[in-house]
DNA sequence: AAATGTGTTGACATTCAACTCAACTTTATG
DNA sequence: CATAAAGTTGAGTTGAATGTCAACACATTT
């Protein structure tokens, strides 16, 4: 299972949208070197928030590069840090040590709420 | 609605169980000084592993005390890192902005899984 | 070939969390 | 009161995360 990189990844995208370093790192406001650096995997991916704005700005959504990094935005992030419930239930599903067809189950049901 | 601070709350477990700020400094690993500022709220909690070695000195379960603060422990963050399928779960439940009761019916779909 | 646009690299900078250390003050005990 | 134990405070430290800056190399266009 040969897993492309984050950096390739982004690479690829990029890409893909005839964008140029310098015109994405403009965009999202950061250095144009440090977009060189992260797509060939010489620095570790940017926060989340950055990954957000890059997905932004080459008009893809960004769960897939988001679910490689294991990073979480910052909305959502401060969601679950002000909800005792949330964090309640992460534990719980953490010390049970769910399967992903069990998460998947309870995205489900999580619809059928509404 | 008044709600105490982090530093009242540990004040108040740590006198109550009779413990001194440096028995429970060095069963931490901290330094005594640490812990008095941060029981007088002059410095933002210690980091979710700390805390939940401080409720394992004073003998009480971590959720109180983590639930004030926001933070995760390690272990969990590092199963929803690594766990897209946690993630996207965390990010679909985000945009629905789920209500307190949402939360808890959802743990009781967890238990219901084994 | 010169100029311009694009990408890469090494060294350094900034910010923040999470503390430590040394000095001091307050409280409890004999 | 004297001494020790307990608590408080200001200043400094450390490491990780997240970048910037300047210099250079390569590629493309004119």
């Amino acid at each position: 299972m040969e897993t492309k990189t984050f950096g390739q990844t982004l690479k690829e995208i990029r890409r893909g949208k005839g964008v140029t370093q310098r015109q994405l790192a403009t965009a999202v406001g950061v250095d144009f070197s440090y977009i060189s650096k992260v797509e060939n995997d010489r620095m570790p991916p940017p926060a989340a928030d950055t990954i957000v704005k890059i997905c932004e700005t080459l008009g893809v959504p960004p769960d897939e590069l988001l679910a490689m990094t294991g990073k979480m935005p910052t909305p959502i992030k401060e969601a679950i840090s002000e909800n005792p419930a949330a964090q309640q239930f992460l534990r719980e599903a953490q010390t049970m040590t769910l399967t992903d067809d069990e998460w998947v189950t309870l995205r489900q049901q999580l619809k059928k709420l509404r």
